[in-house]
DNA sequence: GTCTATAAGATGATAGAC
DNA sequence: GTCTATCATCTTATAGAC
């Protein structure tokens, strides 16, 4: 059988994901979801009894799926320089596909208005890819091929806003070469030959 | 006279600012200033007809006060270094008052269902930012007390992107600590003797 | 699982009295 | 300049038939 059941919450997850990211939590309706996926608004609270937990749905599957790119890096990279840019091609794709934005950046400009659950699965994520970072930082930085001052955790932290921040500002030029061109830049200043 | 016309419009203004730098800007509506202020629903229409008017100009007035600001730096100091720590306590102060994101930078994320010429607004107003701080950068390294690799120009971007992110990132632990840290690593990078 | 129908409230906006 | 009254539309959400 040609998967019957969840297959449609699976298509309002995929579109309300690309809502989200290019128009914000408060900035799409069931409305617009049903009106793409030719279905009506009931069929929607269905899968999704309200908003907020379509939101945490939301952020679950992209927390998911952003937590399993981290590990194809590590399972298939040695090099933290290596580690790093590919961590950075991930926010520029992420970008270069209808011009959207991290969903937990996004949702994090929401923040005053979410739904507590929502608040904390964007924390979630954060934190874990501030996690991730500092591994790779430490670890470069003992290999000998990332060079940078202070804590490997505070570095994180600049790397983490700061591509976060490049995919907020490039949008608005519609310009995937800005956020590249500052990618590109603090990746280099960390450079052990710098 | 006690002020008695552009008294009310400049009470709209500045709730409306406070509420899309903490909301958004499909965060809030009329009814939320009307009832904040006391006032009706038809009373802001008649001083800001549309909402896209009210948003260019929350813009105008955000971005003339922080042209103003940023006036007042180049006037108050010489050294490069400075500037740019006053540039991200410019930031920070924003974020301390009730946690605020810069308004341009929420505008930013909105991006996708503002009006055009807000969308415009917010170009200008980062496009004025990273004027500013490619010539303080420029400056500060024919000085010699700042030293970084490439152009003042990706610099300079790379500084906006990172401190709008790090207030976007903040925003979410509600730690203006977080913010700090970032700007203070990222100003220290740029030290001369590092 | 999807539909029709509908509720109950919010939204941006306007006409016209005071 | 502010009000009351009102609009058309949109919003999230639910009841119940199929």
């Amino acid at each position: 059988m040609p998967r019957p059941s969840t297959d449609t919450a699976e298509r309002i997850l995929e579109l309300a994901e690309t809502l989200v990211q290019t128009q914000g939590f408060n900035g799409f309706s069931y409305a617009d979801i049903a009106s793409k996926l030719r279905i009506r608004n009931a069929s929607i609270h269905y899968h999704f009894p309200s908003k907020a937990q379509l939101g945490l749905r939301l952020i679950r599957r992209y927390h998911g799926n952003f937590r399993e790119a981290l590990d194809s890096i590590d399972r298939t990279n040695a090099d933290a320089r290596r580690k790093l840019k590919l961590y950075a091609q991930l926010y520029a794709n992420v970008l270069k596909d209808k011009n959207r934005m991290c969903l937990c950046g996004m949702l994090a400009s929401d923040h005053h208005t979410l739904p507590k659950p929502v608040r904390d699965g964007v924390k979630d994520f954060f934190d874990d890819n501030e996690a991730w970072l500092t591994k790779v930082l430490g670890e470069g930085r003992e290999a000998g091929t990332l060079r940078f001052d202070g804590s490997p955790a505070v570095h994180a932290r600049v790397l983490l806003s700061s591509l976060e921040g490049a995919m907020l500002v490039a949008r608005s030029y519609g310009e995937v070469s800005r956020f590249e061109s500052v990618a590109q830049r603090l990746l280099a200043d960390l450079d052990a030959k710098a």
